[in-house]
RNA sequence: CGCGGAGUGGAGCAGUCCGGUAGCUCGUCGGGCUCAUAACCCGAAGGUCGUUGGUUCAAAUCCAGCCUCCGCAACCA
């Protein structure tokens, strides 16, 4: 009989810089979601890829100098790259997709062309309806008065175009696909969210570029790129094959079973990708999952804050288990996490080293010590075995049921009850005692028996989180690896006997206080070279390369208006937390600035004080048109998102040239 | 009145839909045990469930207002 097969996806992430813990986040459960379900008998196929197009690659590695495929090509396939993390962290995808793969290129510009064919994509023009100051486009009906609704100024024809796909005119369809399949969304918490976005009247979507060069060229009109979403949506069912030799599995796999994506990104998997499916005619998905995300210090992660953390940093220090172990236990069902150093060795300690670890390690250890390494066959039944046995032979199907529902944390949690179960067990029993009287050797051996078992069960149903360790277990109770499938859970106490191995601690203690002490010192040290003395700037080799521009000459830099201003007036805006409204006298005349600095700032600070200003920007309507900042106030961008605005000495004089 | 999420013992969370003695993990304190990775087992302390008012015999839970925090959007020119 044919296996029934589970095709489960992650997102494929955008690789213009290392992966950091989140993304980890994300594949590590599709992994231990796929291994779960080959486990079950299914035939799964499980997907990942990197999504490498796009204007920031081009900037990146226009920067860098080098071609954009050679700049993804080092962040994919290189050293450290996003091949090497996933295999590194022991992640068991059958494909990897890169969006510049040809087969993916050529099969993204006929899903393209077919749904230009069919109407679903067509060519926008802009006609008449660009407002210059706003560097926005309108449509007809967005304009008030024949004028930009934004500022209220005159608009005029544009020449930008670029090809639409008719988002809205699925907006029916998708609220009845929400309504008829009610787990399409999960959580459900969620899907209102996307139910009142639909609601509030669906915008198509802008699927070609012209100024974008690096992407996949709309064949029939090269002037085009494809602009993200038909390009990186497509790559879940192009990976299968879908308009392309490159494999021959779209009819097996497709539809998906499970699109894992983070939250920011459900919108887009559960509108314009089904509209997309429903253009072409395909069947859709069965289900997006949404998850939260991993909070650093109760904010969210993210390279420009620079408050990202490093897998490979922590999958070194601590293990790959340890790490798969605390991102599948910690982060709750659909909500975010928190990560922080504390959490992840508090949940090492304590679940991985003193009530798993400790219970394989004393366990074997009682095995050798009483009974040299082979527990008999005989074997007397007794006081709290019957206990025992009902809670572990309760955890396959309590893990069965949780991980249906995508329930990883709890899955997990069962299994360590099972854990805890037979830690109390030894109390019980105390085998020490039993082991001084030679005629109780039979209930001696049955306990340890039941305690192997135990680990046997336990083992087993971690084998998909824990795939590293799971072997060690089995190597260490003498059980063959292919006697740890799910149809060995068949019964407690089938398994005839047991000849252990002792081995190494499968998670060694950390000592939390000197860690931490140690975290702190590498993360003071980290932050002191970031932020080098004045005497001795040096070079810091462990800093993130800049990111330069290119050069310019000096004409280039001459079209810069550069001038000192004094701060005459400066209020917070009660419409804004992150603008402050400032007058400046430039020398000349008094002009208004909007300056985003007020989390940094209060107007006391700056009131009086001689500023540079960028004088010769274009004025820009902020705030719906309520105002018009004139010109820009220089300020350092601080590492964690801040800024440091730059002074001048009182006796500078408003309207200073800087040059 | 822009949209949304959150406020529960020291920390992190569950419970809120379908009102009825407030639960879990970690930490703290006390006890037990010695097979084990100073691990394990048992017990205890600790919460007016953000705030005010309302409905009710009864509210963490339902209703209304308010406060605070966090995302997103408008917005760092």
């Amino acid at each position: 009989m044919e296996k029934k097969t589970y095709y489960i996806t992650t997102p494929i992430y955008y690789p213009s810089d290392k992966l950091h813990i989140g993304h980890s986040y994300t594949t590590v459960a599709c992994d231990a979601l796929a291994r779960y379900k080959r486990m079950q008998g299914y035939d799964v196929l499980f997907l990942t890829g990197t999504d490498e197009h796009g204007q920031k690659i081009q900037d990146k590695a226009a920067a860098k100098g080098v071609t954009p495929k050679q700049y993804v090509d080092e962040i994919v396939e290189g050293k450290g790259g996003v091949k090497d993390l996933w295999k590194l962290m022991n992640i068991s995808n059958d494909r990897f997709i890169r969006t510049t793969d040809d087969y993916h290129v050529k099969a993204v510009q006929k899903i393209f062309k077919t749904l230009y064919d069919k109407g679903d994509i067509y060519k926008g023009c802009y006609k008449g309806h660009y407002c210059k100051p706003c560097e926005s486009f309108w449509t007809d009906s967005q304009l008030k008065d024949g004028k930009c609704p934004d500022c209220g100024g005159d608009v005029y024809e544009a020449e930008e175009e670029a090809y639409f796909f008719k988002t809205s005119k699925y907006a029916e369809r998708l609220l009845k696909l929400y309504e008829d399949v009610p787990d399409f969304i999960q959580p459900e918490s969620r899907k209102n969210e996307m139910i009142a976005f639909i609601n509030q009247g669906l915008q198509d979507t802008c699927v070609s570029r012209t100024s974008v060069k690096w992407g996949i060229p709309v064949d029939f009109d090269p002037a085009h790129t494809v602009y993200v979403w038909v390009d990186a949506l497509s790559n879940y069912i192009t990976a299968l094959g879908y308009e392309n030799d490159a494999y021959h599995d779209y009819d097996k796999y497709w539809p998906a079973d499970l699109h894992m994506v983070g939250k920011e990104i459900l919108r887009f998997h559960t509108i314009i990708w089904p509209a997309m499916l429903m253009a072409l005619d395909l069947p859709l998905p069965k289900r997006v999952f949404g998850h939260g995300w991993l909070l650093l210090d109760g904010g969210k992660m993210s390279k420009s804050k620079g408050n990202v953390v490093d897998p490979v940093i922590l999958c070194e220090r601590y293990g790959v288990d340890a790490i798969r172990y605390f991102l599948l236990r910690e982060i709750p069902f659909g909500n975010d996490g928190n990560f922080s150093n504390e959490a992840l060795i508090a949940r090492i300690n304590s679940d991985l080293a003193n009530d798993l670890g400790n219970l394989l390690s004393r366990t074997v250890a009682m095995v050798e010590k009483y009974f040299g390494g082979t527990l008999p066959e005989e074997r007397t039944a007794g006081e709290f075995d019957e206990d025992l046995k009902d809670v572990i032979e309760a955890m396959p199907a309590a893990v069965t049921a949780n991980m249906d529902q995508l329930l990883i944390p709890q899955a997990l949690a069962e299994i360590f009850k099972g854990i805890q179960r037979a830690n109390k067990y030894i109390d019980e029993t105390a085998p020490w005692v039993l082991a001084k009287d030679e005629a109780n050797k039979p209930r001696l051996a049955a306990v340890l028996y039941n305690l192997c078992e135990s680990l046997r069960y336990v083992a087993t149903l971690l084998a998909p989180f824990l795939p590293d360790t799971t072997p060690k277990m089995a190597a260490q109770l003498g059980i063959a690896g292919e006697a740890m499938g799910y149809d060995d859970l068949k019964g407690f106490g089938t398994h005839a006997t047991y000849t252990v191995h002792k081995g190494e601690a499968l998670f060694p203690r950390i000592d939390a206080a000197k860690e931490l002490e140690e975290l702190a010192k590498a993360e003071a040290e980290a932050r002191a070279k970031a932020a080098p003395k004045p005497e001795a700037p040096k070079p810091d080799e462990n800093a993130e390369p800049l990111e330069h521009r290119p050069q310019i000459t000096i004409d280039d830099f001459a079209k810069c208006e550069l001038r000192a201003a004094k701060v005459l007036t400066c209020e917070t805006i009660k419409e804004s937390r992150k603008l402050l409204k400032i007058t400046l006298f430039d020398g000349e005349r008094e002009r208004l600035v909007l300056s985003g600095i007020a989390k940094w700032y209060k107007p006391e600070d700056l009131i009086g004080r001689t500023v540079a200003i960028v004088a010769n920007l274009a004025p820009r309507p902020m705030m719906k048109g309520k105002y018009v900042s004139e010109g820009m106030i220089m300020a350092a961008n601080l590492p964690d998102g801040g800024a440091s605005v730059i002074f001048f000495p009182d006796e500078v004089k408003p309207g200073s040239l800087i040059s």
